[in-house]
DNA sequence: TAGTTCACG
DNA sequence: ACGTACGTGAACTAC
C-alpha cells in the first residue's frame, strides 16, 4: 500500500494526506489559488500573502505528518528503505543542482531551423494536396487523411490494422511503410516526410524556445523520481530525454543545445548497460563470457545464432541479433517479432528458441522471475527495488503483458539504480575537487557535463572512474565518452 | 480529456 | 481463440 502510494504519480500531497492521515478538514487546492493550467492561470508568487501563508503551512504540515505515517511502512522492507534513504534521498540534491545549471540554447539558430523547417513543410502541403484536387485539408487530422488516402484515391485499407480503442484505420509510419511496399503511391512518402518535419518543429523547434528561462538565459528539465515504473528518471516541460538523434535531421535539433563560452560538453555513456545487467542477473555463461572478452555482443549474438564466426557477421545479422535480444528482454513473441526483422514467424520462432537455446541462463531467468513474481506479487531489481504485478496471477492478455513487463522491469531497474549510484558518486566527486564542471543531463544510461576546457581531462578522467565502478558486476561496466561544442558535433575521447 | 502518433533509451 | 516488445512525455485531433 504504502509503495503504491508512492509509485502513484497521479496521487498528489493532497491525497496521500486524505489517504494515509484521514484529514477531516479539506484542504485548500492549489488550483483555488492560481487557477488551472491556462491562460488565466497565475503563479504562486502573485497570490496575496494572507492566501498563501496558510496554504504553505499546510503544505509543510502535511509533508512532515506524512513522513511520521509512512516511514515507518517504509522501514519494514528494509531494502526497500535503503534505497529511499541512501539513493533516492542523496540524488535529489543532485538533481536540483541539474535543474538548476540548466543547458544553453542556441535561439538564433532554433528559429532559423524552424524557418528552414517551415519552408519545406508548405512545400509538402502543396504536393500532398495536388493529390486531393488541391483542395487543403488538415494533414495531421487521421480522419481526413483516411478519407483520401482510401476512399478518395482508392488505395486498398485490406490489411491495414485498427487502433486499439476507436478501430480506425491505424496511420502510423510502419503501416505506411508496408502500405507503400505492397501498393505503391507518391503520396505516402510525402506523408511520412510531412508528419516527420512537423513533428520535429511542433515538439522541438518552436517549443523550445518558449522554454528559456529569462532570468538564466538557459533550458531547464524537471526531473521526476517517480515518474517510471521501473525507477529510471523521467524528464519534463521540457523533456530533454526525448532530443531527436537517430536521423539526420532530427540531430540537427542537438546542434542547437550548446555549451556555454569557454565550455565544451562531456557526454559519458554505459555501454550496453542493460544487456551488461542481463549477464549478471542471469550468470549465463555465454554472454558473460562475450563481456569478459570485450566482444561486440550483437555480432557474437549473431555468431550464436547464425553458426558464423563473429568475423565474418554482416551488418543485417547484427541487426537482426540485436532485435532478437532486445526483444527477448521484452518478452517478444514470434509473431512480434518477425516483421521487426522481416522474416517470416516460422523464421522469427527459429531464432528465439535458437537464442535461447545458445544462452540457456535466459529461459532460466524469465522462469524464475515469472514464477517470483506470480508468488510475491512483485519482482525486483538487484538492490532490491520493487515493482507490483499482481496481473501475473490474473488471466488472458492482461496476465501477458504483465509478463512481458515483469520480465523486463529487473533488468531496467537495476540499469537505472546503477546510474542513479553513479549520478551521486560523481556529483560528490566533482564538488569535492571543487571543478567547475557541472552534471547537466541524465538520459537513462548517459550523463552530460559542461565543463571549462582546462578541466576536461580531469573531468573525463573522473566520471568514468565513478560511473564504471558505481556497482561491481560479474562483467565489467565499460563507459563511452565524447566531447564537443554542442550536443551534435560530438567526438570520441580517447581511452583513459 | 481520450486517443493516436512519435521523439528518446 | 486471443494478442502479440519494455519504459517515458509532448503535440495534435476530436469530442
Amino acid at each position: 500500500m504504502l509503495a503504491a502510494a508512492l509509485l502513484d504519480k497521479k496521487k498528489g500531497l493532497k491525497d496521500l494526506a486524505f489517504y494515509e492521515l484521514k484529514l477531516p478538514e479539506p484542504m485548500t487546492d492549489i488550483e483555488e489559488l492560481i487557477g488551472k493550467r491556462g491562460k488565466n492561470q497565475i503563479v504562486f508568487a502573485d497570490v496575496p500573502i494572507e492566501q498563501a501563508t496558510p496554504y504553505a503551512a499546510a503544505d509543510a504540515d502535511m509533508t512532515m505528518r506524512l513522513v511520521a505515517a509512512l516511514a515507518p511502512q517504509l522501514a519494514e522492507q528494509a531494502k526497500v528503505n535503503e534505497i529511499f534513504h541512501k539513493l533516492e534521498m542523496p540524488l535529489l540534491p543532485v538533481l536540483v543542482r541539474m535543474e538548476q545549471a540548466g543547458i544553453g540554447l542556441d535561439e538564433p539558430f532554433m528559429r532559423e531551423l524552424g524557418k528552414r523547417m517551415g519552408d519545406q513543410l508548405e512545400r509538402l502541403e502543396d504536393e500532398i494536396y495536388t493529390f486531393n484536387d488541391r483542395v487543403k485539408f488538415n494533414i495531421n487530422s487521421g480522419d481526413q487523411l483516411s478519407d483520401l488516402l482510401f476512399v478518395k484515391l482508392g488505395i486498398p485499407a485490406d490489411g491495414v490494422p485498427r487502433t486499439d480503442k476507436t478501430k480506425k484505420y491505424s496511420l502510423t509510419a510502419s503501416v505506411f511503410e508496408i502500405l507503400q511496399a505492397k501498393n505503391p503511391h507518391p503520396i505516402i512518402d510525402l506523408i511520412l516526410r510531412y508528419r516527420q518535419l512537423s513533428k520535429l518543429k511542433s515538439t522541438y523547434v518552436d517549443a523550445l524556445p518558449d522554454l528559456v528561462n529569462p532570468e538564466t538565459g538557459r533550458v531547464h528539465t524537471t526531473y521526476s523520481q517517480l515518474g517510471a515504473a521501473t525507477g529510471r528518471l523521467s524528464s519534463n516541460d521540457p523533456n530533454l530525454q526525448n532530443i531527436p538523434t537517430r536521423t539526420d535531421e532530427g540531430r540537427e535539433i542537438r546542434r542547437g543545445f550548446v555549451a556555454a563560452p569557454g565550455h565544451i560538453f562531456i557526454a559519458a555513456d554505459y555501454s550496453q548497460i542493460e544487456l551488461r545487467v542481463l549477464a549478471h542477473i542471469t550468470q549465463d555463461a555465454n554472454l558473460v563470457e562475450a563481456f569478459l572478452e570485450g566482444q561486440d555482443i550483437h555480432a557474437a549474438t549473431a555468431s550464436q545464432l547464425f553458426g558464423v564466426p563473429t568475423s565474418k557477421i554482416d551488418k543485417n545479422q547484427r541487426r537482426v541479433a540485436k532485435t532478437v535480444i532486445f526483444g527477448v528482454i521484452y518478452g517478444i513473441s514470434a509473431f512480434g517479432l518477425a516483421p521487426r526483422i522481416g522474416a517470416s514467424r516460422t523464421e522469427a520462432q527459429r531464432l528465439i528458441d535458437e537464442l535461447f537455446a545458445r544462452f540457456p541462463g535466459l529461459r532460466d531467468y524469465i522462469d524464475s522471475t515469472l514464477a517470483q513474481g506470480r508468488q510475491q506479487g512483485y519482482v525486483h531489481s538487484l538492490f532490491g527495488r520493487r515493482r507490483y504485478m499482481p496481473e501475473l496471477s490474473s488471466g488472458g492478455p492482461r496476465r501477458a503483458a504483465a509478463e512481458r513487463e515483469a520480465i523486463n522491469a529487473p533488468i531496467q531497474s537495476t540499469a537505472a539504480d546503477i546510474m542513479k549510484i553513479a549520478m551521486i558518486r560523481v556529483d560528490e566527486a566533482l564538488r569535492q575537487r571543487k571543478l567547475a564542471a557541472r552534471m547537466l543531463l541524465q538520459v537513462h544510461d548517459e550523463l552530460i557535463f559542461e565543463a571549462p576546457h582546462a578541466e576536461v581531462d580531469e573531468v573525463v578522467q573522473l566520471v568514468c572512474e565513478q560511473m564504471e565502478g558505481a556497482h561491481k558486476l560479474n562483467v565489467p561496466l565499460k563507459v563511452d565518452v565524447e566531447s564537443g561544442p554542442n550536443w551534435e558535433e560530438m567526438h570520441e575521447i580517447a581511452a583513459h
